[in-house]
DNA sequence: GGAGTATGTTTGCCTAAACAACAAATTAGG
DNA sequence: CCTAATTTGTTGTTTAGGCAAACATACTCC
């Protein structure tokens, strides 16, 4: 009766399906680990040593992988043999904001390798933008060396995105609605366009080359101009919900405050910890989060100094309820969030778990985002990356001149 | 640095995990569905027919499934044989509480075939409640039929379950601290016992046999004499966070209301959800559901209908949070919850709409639970068959007689 | 420099899924 | 009732891909 709903029944395994996913699985590893030897694949996979050697020697004919000798010896035996991932595979990034669109190449390895930012007239249409990130991304490609090859686009979207097919359902700062993005970048650059919430890009590449590298769980908050952001890693996996729009922590309630949030939501997270306020009261208004986190810091005046702690409290809460749901190993803090938790992370570390269920506050690390400005260049690349990891025997990569 | 807390590292597949994996999806689908055509097997795992064909036969010689004829045809072309998971595997499910101790035996299709209820003594202890346990345990054996075969116990654990050493870590109601209940009663019945939190175990049941069959992200949230607790789905898998405490639903912060609940935090779901509050005000002191549940329906008094107002509203404002973070595809109230729903669903639903982000909020539904009093067995029962289920060929049973 | 050890390489093996051909059981249509 | 069409079950063969074993190689240690 309600088919239309339910998961897509489970799919069997076939004879190539075990290949995809042990070239997959050596893939991601390769990448993760920056480089790694041949036996520490055996190891992590449980593989034969004669089958790394053959996924190896695949990954390496297709150009996703280099292998060299080790520079250091790591004891007795013969050295083994040292994978990487390959220089010459590259994905583009896209970042479309009010007042910029930036536009970036990222290595397989997670390298930014070109990075460029237009700005914008005020508020542009969905259309400029596009234009711009596909000059930019032709710019950048005929920068590039011919050997590269190019995996596709990704694009952190400040909003609501339908992953499904790549249609920007709502970006209010932007006030762009239910925009064709991906479908019409893609139709401009001729290369696969993939998109995603920014918070969620964020929480992902924290997640592979940041303050949570490695955990299967974890809780990201960021906060830039536009609100609080948030995604979470569940066993491994983005949360997205049935239908892509999970995960949108900044809206959730954490008080009866009639205060309201950018989306209008009463109480929320987002309606709590604002930027906004406090460049208000600093008198910064158009402030970088560089100097609003030096005025943070050295803030004296009592009435700021409460405010700040406010916000602490605020903050705390809304990890607190995380904490209790997610049960995470990492919180990882973004934006102007880790100028809230270097003011003071002792209150806002004890008030967390004063308020969360203790079994699951007893162990939980709570860290600043350590990306900075990188934080969605690596992030947005992820995407096409990921359907590259997916399949790396079948993913077309697009080759340069 | 920190590999500890990492995730094991991701694993290859060789031949055998193939052979296991698709003989666990077979067997999946069988039992979620009854009974089902190997035709419909072939056209769900994509699998070859051949395949299929001997992979139904290893589960058939297993005793894991059974095959028989189509009774009705369904339409041109020879009928497919149909499967259908054995009658004669069987699962105990145990139920401690502080009044009572629940034991069922419960087939892998899902049915309970026994049930006991023993009285306990005011508070007993975990080793009182595992000899109870054990003893019905082997009662019931007694009188299933020797052609019977044993997959193991699982326990609906009223509180909060260390998954990795069946240690109920605390148990607020019981009383019991750091129990170390699996080991025990495994001990005690020799067979293997798995423990989950209860309201985690609802959820599952609901979600394979109950109102949110099918589908790959839900909520679920049950009011009892001990609470609100919550478990949720998500992406086809029970979310549990990196230590087996997550889902604690009923523990999120929704109000700067000072009401403390059972676990002294302010202002959460179930502070400000309380059977206890309505039954007082009721004037019935130890009133089942139903009878609670026909006071509320009836109810005339303004009082007592502004308290079931107000806390339907407070139930719609944590259901909005779920919504907005897990953008599930059902939303399933259990216990007393029922009640609050059947009093106004539309006030329920409304606010809850109204409070979370939108685009989440379209299509989720919102459902009573349906198992009723089998609810915990049915899901208990779910432990040591999803254990069976992952390795159908290894899994050993424990046969009778 | 020889023993010991760990890794890389090559060859043939084995398992499980796919495929093809045929048999069987049904419906449709006259 | 008989035949054609269709779908499914069954059987024997093929094939992909991971594994084990045997051997080669490169390092440490004594």
């Amino acid at each position: 009766m309600e088919q239309g709903l339910q998961t897509p029944g489970p799919k069997g395994q076939n004879r190539e399906d075990v290949r995809q996913h042990n070239l997959s699985t050596v893939l991601r590893l390769v990448r993760l680990s920056e480089t790694i030897s041949r036996s520490q694949l055996t190891a992590a996979t449980g593989l034969n040593r004669s089958t790394i050697s053959d996924l190896v020697a695949e990954l390496e004919e297709r150009g996703l992988a280099t292998e060299t000798e080790a520079l250091v010896s790591s004891g007795v035996g013969r050295p083994s043999l040292m994978v990487s991932p390959s220089e010459n595979v590259v994905a583009f990034a896209v970042h479309p904001e009010v007042d910029a669109t930036t536009v970036g190449a990222v290595t397989l390895s997670g390298k930014v390798i070109a990075k460029e930012r237009v700005l914008m007239s005020k508020s542009p249409s969905s259309g400029d933008s596009e234009q711009t990130a596909a000059k930019l991304i032709s710019k950048i490609t005929a920068e590039l060396g011919s050997e590269k090859r190019i995996a596709g686009i990704g694009v952190a979207v400040p909003g609501q995105v339908r992953v499904s097919d790549g249609v920007i359902r709502y970006a209010p700062q932007l006030g762009w609605v239910e925009a064709a993005f991906g479908p019409e970048l893609s139709q401009l650059t001729r290369l696969p366009v993939y998109l995603d919430n920014d918070a969620s890009i964020g929480c992902m590449a924290e997640r592979n080359f940041g303050s949570a590298k490695g955990f299967s769980d974890v809780v990201f908050l960021f906060a830039g101009a536009g609100g609080i952001g948030g995604g979470a890693i569940v066993d491994g996996k983005q949360l997205r919900g049935a239908s892509g729009y999970g995960g949108e922590l900044g809206h959730v309630r954490i008080s009866s405050s009639t205060q309201r949030d950018y989306s209008g939501f009463q109480g929320t997270l987002e309606a709590l910890v604002r930027r906004d306020d406090l460049l208000e009261l600093l008198k910064l208004y158009a402030a970088t989060d560089e100097e609003l986190d030096r005025e943070i810091q050295t803030a004296k005046q009592p009435a700021i100094r409460e405010k700040i702690y406010e916000q602490i409290d605020s903050l705390a809460d809304g990890m607190s309820n995380f904490v209790t749901i997610f049960n995470p190993q990492a919180i990882v803090l973004g934006g102007f969030l880790t100028s809230l938790f270097n003011f003071d992370s002792g209150r806002l570390i004890e008030r967390m778990k004063a308020n969360s269920v203790g079994a699951s506050a007893e162990r939980v690390v709570v860290r600043p985002a350590r990306l900075g400005s990188n934080l969605l260049m690596v992030g947005a690349a992820e995407l096409p990356f990921e359907m590259l990891m997916r399949d790396p025997a079948g993913y077309l990569l697009e080759s340069l001149g």
